[in-house]
DNA sequence: ATGCTCTGCTAAATCAGTTTAGCGACGGGG
DNA sequence: CCCCGTCGCTAAACTGATTTAGCAGAGCAT
């Protein structure tokens, strides 16, 4: 690969000056004297040769490299990754730099290795991203660089990226109240209190905070909560079984995420019941499965993309707002109606 | 990041040895004529100070960076990449490789920015991944060094990876076989013609022949042949409809993919028909969303991080059978069952 | 004529490794 | 005693960029 390209001492030579000259032109060095006519002739033996600088002699003087480590739990490989390594990329090609990816699959010596390899290549900082712990132990290796975490905190206070559940919450919340729900919100994907599965715990205590304080504002309150162990559809689908035995049927389910209520459309559909004209179902994340279902599933869209875009400005504009919180936007979908008779 | 790093100097001089001879020991090369004692102290010395190579500083003399391009036009974001992302990872991982990821995004302008900055950066292969084109276009520039096509064919002769979908074609037809089906399988996701989106029609071409193969060894013909614009769920719904219309129902539906099955299953529901007592689902792809099914939907899985693992184990070890298929297993579930009476 | 400044440019050091060429000491054979 | 080969190791070149320090010449004032 790149055998014989042009250096730019071969560049230098066409050019009748001194790799130092090249170099300043090339660079765009202000506050140099080199003659108008000087960057002319640098400029098309650049061209002509096809120029390409090395970028690790390059980074070998510079110690940056304009590259940027992309390091994850186990984010890179679910379909939760995509959107936040799509927008990273984005944002990161904006600005000339390049991603090295790398996963540690939790595992701390993988999280060891892959740190020091990427910490080897030189990189110019680090995104460090969680899916299944939301609050991380950040190794100390790269604390001596920057940092930013994407959809995680931690306690040293780092940058970090995550979306507003609580806000979502709340939009969810509103939602139904404008439709006309009030007492017989129901709500499923509850943990309970000694399962803290720290992924769970942040996003659902912050979206069930929203949830609550909205409500309450209204004077209303949720009318069940139920719990599951994880936020799979065959939990939604035990959850929403027990919702239906219980004396009053609820008007609405607010489901913590869309692979309960995928559960949930499975148990209503077996029970006879019509979304939304029996009851409503509204929910977070919008995962594609929220556009297949039918009728489509309203549901807090995860802005993965938006996170990922967020995570490399902080890292490379490095404006010090230290906690970015990026706002999930609605999907207004069929799955939501105002309350039966 | 990186600052203050021992360099191979320091452990020379801590090892009372030039850089030469640290250099020769730390790279384990044969035929030094090195005394055991200054290995040994070589070692110590790097260990006590916790050295570790400046990689730009090395690729500068070896033009070998360790480091994989992992080029993809959209692969590197839809839910399908995570599985090649992850295998690749691993694989490179083993070989002390990393992974330098872009998207094109299909866009030329893109793509051939992504490729000279790969090739800045001194890659010492390129995986050029594919989703919406099967069969590619490689860009000349990085024809020069190592390259491997995967989930891609070119016309290049290039070594390329891809699943065995013909093969998984006949593994879905044998099952359906097994189970007692004969003339009334029904298929759903055949393509028209013209309309030649190349991710469906390679795939589809290879899975279908696969079937229809399998089937006329043992004198069997697919009763009815749905055709579907895309493979997305509300193709699927609406082609099965379709075949319910008919005077026959069959006993059995192949879908070419399992967001076509899940839309099969919406029809089937709303249609009162119970899978797999009145009528048998298989598909491909093993989506997510075929073990989210109930009953759960038996798919030829597409071997996502076999095939990435493939890909880097091509491109880095080279053993030169150019086209690798790789084997796509049947997840039996519970959603194909023998005929109804 | 001398000294000074400014202009336009360059030599050489530097980054941290790998690799080539070869040096000094020692032992053995002729 | 001299020559040669082997052993154990090192000096220095090299990779391709950036950057520091500074040089030659012109123009101007003294």
């Amino acid at each position: 690969m790149g055998r014989n390209r042009a250096t730019l001492a071969d560049v230098a030579a066409r050019a009748g000056l001194s790799k130092t000259a090249a170099s300043m032109v090339l660079n765009g060095r202000e506050g140099t004297r080199l003659s108008a006519e000087a960057h002319q002739r640098v400029f098309a033996a650049a061209e002509e040769l096809g120029y390409r600088p090395n970028i690790a002699a390059r980074s070998l003087r510079t110690r940056k490299t304009a590259t940027i480590a992309f390091v994850s739990d186990i984010v890179a490989t679910t379909r939760f990754a995509g959107g936040l390594i799509r927008g990273a990329l984005d944002a990161a090609r904006e600005r000339d730099h390049v991603l090295l990816i790398t996963e540690t699959q939790g595992d701390a010596a993988f999280e060891q290795y892959a740190i020091e390899t990427m910490l080897d290549r030189q990189v110019d900082g680090v995104i460090y991203a969680a899916m299944a712990t939301r609050r991380l132990a950040v190794p100390p290796a790269i604390l001596a660089g920057r940092v930013v975490l994407l959809n995680a905190t931690s306690s040293e206070e780092l940058p970090c990226v995550l979306p507003d559940d609580e806000r979502a919450g709340g939009t969810i919340a509103e939602t139904l109240l404008a439709y006309g729900h009030r007492d017989r919100i129901a709500l499923i994907g509850r943990n309970r209190p000694k399962e803290h599965d720290p992924e769970i715990s942040l996003a659902a205590q912050a979206r069930l905070r929203g949830i609550r304080d909205t409500l309450a504002a209204s004077g209303v309150e949720l009318a069940v909560e139920g719990f599951c162990p994880e936020w799979l559809p065959e939990h939604g689908y035990t959850a929403t079984r027990a919702l239906l035995r219980r004396p009053t049927r609820p008007s609405a389910i607010i489901c913590m995420n869309d692979r309960l209520a995928f559960g949930a459309y499975q148990a209503l559909g077996e029970a006879g019941l019509t979304i939304p004209d029996d009851i409503s179902v509204i929910s977070f994340d919008d995962d594609p499965i929220a556009s297949w279902v039918r009728p489509g599933l309203a549901t807090a869209a995860l802005p993965h993309e938006q996170m990922g875009r967020r995570a490399v400005e902080l890292l490379l504009d490095g404006d010090e707002h230290d906690a970015s919180l990026v706002p999930m936007p609605l999907r207004r979908r069929r799955s939501v109606a105002p309350p039966a008779g």
